[in-house]
DNA sequence: GTAATTTAAGTTGTACACAATTTAATTTCA
DNA sequence: TGAAATTAAATTGTGTACAACTTAAATTAC
């Protein structure tokens, strides 16, 4: 491959994986928007009703952690979440530095509606349970390597 | 594998594209920083460096088109890069509706300083030619299906 | 031939992402 | 102990994405 070759668009990987996230995102949109929800606020909401089985609250941090966002990201979209009633945020009485985010009884209600978005979103790929798992672990190993560089 | 565990499954995929896509957005950032680019601004000027060689001018409509982007987006980057002294906007006198992009000498030189980012970034990713184009033609299946439905 | 429709850019408003910075609290360690 | 360093959120500023809308030009349909 010479270099104008690989200075051309369509032999890019990256412009796929962006191509592709954007059409995902339109495909989530009027799903999520059901629920007033965007595809950001979606996934820090599954974070929480997955731990809220255990009651705890999780903080701003561990959330960052979780979905690798900044809380230049975090902040302000938590804020619209508690807006909505979904959330609250409490500081950390043992850690003042500390922002504890918990479901109010709304939030945890809101799961049941979005029980059934995954297979709705699954349907739209086309694909076969093991052609997924094997594009999930091309994509995984992807990630390891390109975090650790 | 039952329901639950399938639905699971696609949570990841998407998660995984949207994690990617920023990853690779942070490995491009510090490489096009040096050339004053961000990632939307590289693949409009990728899609101009290629055009050039027939010196023909693009309009603002074929951009979209090409990437996928809509005026909304395009209409204040194109503006940027015109500041930056890159890339003319000029209305197409047969069709007045139409806005002609073309490179400035600037935006055409910039080429030659981008030549190496591909490879670069193809390093990046620690995979080889055959796994790469692999990954490639499952992303197109998928950008196929879900753009068809 | 002109009214209705379509098309292309641009504008406005909302919501990310993230760099850089600020503020306040906690930890380290000299 | 107390100054220096670290940590967690929040804030500020820039630049996407995109929905919804506006404006102006071109096309069509009658």
């Amino acid at each position: 491959m010479n270099n104008d070759e690989s200075l051309q668009l369509e032999n890019q990987l990256c412009f796929r994986l962006y191509s592709l996230t954007k059409l995902m995102n339109r495909h989530y949109s009027p799903v999520l928007k059901k629920l007033g929800l965007t595809y950001s606020q979606y996934i820090v909401m599954l974070v929480l009703w997955e731990n809220n089985n255990t009651n705890s609250a999780i903080s701003v941090k561990h959330l960052g952690v979780k979905l690798d966002l900044d809380s230049g990201t975090l902040s302000p979209l938590l804020k619209r979440l508690e807006k909505q009633g979904l959330i609250s945020r409490l500081r950390n009485s043992e850690d003042e530095r500390s922002v504890e985010i918990k479901l109010t009884r709304s939030g945890c209600q809101l799961k049941a509606q979005a029980q059934d978005i995954p297979a709705q979103m699954f349907s739209v790929t086309g694909m076969s349970i093991d052609d997924l798992q094997g594009l999930n672990n091309q994509l995984d190993n992807l990630l390891v390597t390109m975090n650790t560089k």
